[in-house]
DNA sequence: GCCAACGTTGGC
DNA sequence: GCCAACGTTGGC
């Protein structure tokens, strides 16, 4: 199992709309990164990530699963954009700002506090802990 | 609203 | 293949 955070702003894709989605999930399209694309490309069903809030919330809100793996992207003809789809699991108790993952030591290393602008990006299993415990969720 | 960081594009 | 120009993201 692996871990990944996904960013999006929430004016475009939000929480709220990623749990209206219920168990059908959807397609996390749009990327046009390839780092974030390779990402994608690199899970599978049933790993876990966390659903994280861009601009005006900057924080952490909710668990997501992948439920479908790396395919074409279906908002572009472009072959080299693929995407996973997710759908939410549970939202944490507490959300778990851009501030608090600066704040915690266990956290220095993870990817959105040293590369703010990759939209999807791997978590590592401590750092996956380390944010369950702030946001008040089981691992 | 500004600006820094960074990725992409395109001319050479 | 390099690099300048440009566009976008996202924190502040």
């Amino acid at each position: 199992m692996n871990y990944w955070l996904f960013k999006s702003e929430p004016s475009a894709w939000s929480w709220g709309d990623q749990v209206a989605k219920g168990e059908a999930g959807e397609e996390w399209d749009g990327v046009r990164n390839y780092q974030a694309r390779n990402h994608m490309r690199a899970m599978k069903r049933g790993d876990r990530g966390f659903f994280y809030h861009s601009q005006k919330d900057k924080a952490i809100v909710g668990i997501v699963e992948v439920i479908a793996e790396s395919h074409p992207d279906s908002t572009t003809d472009d072959d080299r954009w693929d995407c996973v789809d997710i759908k939410a699991v549970q939202q944490v108790a507490t959300p778990v700002t851009l501030q608090m993952c600066k704040a915690d030591p266990r956290l220095a290393d993870m990817v959105l506090v040293n590369n703010t602008r990759l939209s999807v990006q791997p978590v590592t299993e401590p750092e996956w802990r380390a944010v369950c415990a702030l946001a008040g969720v089981e691992p």
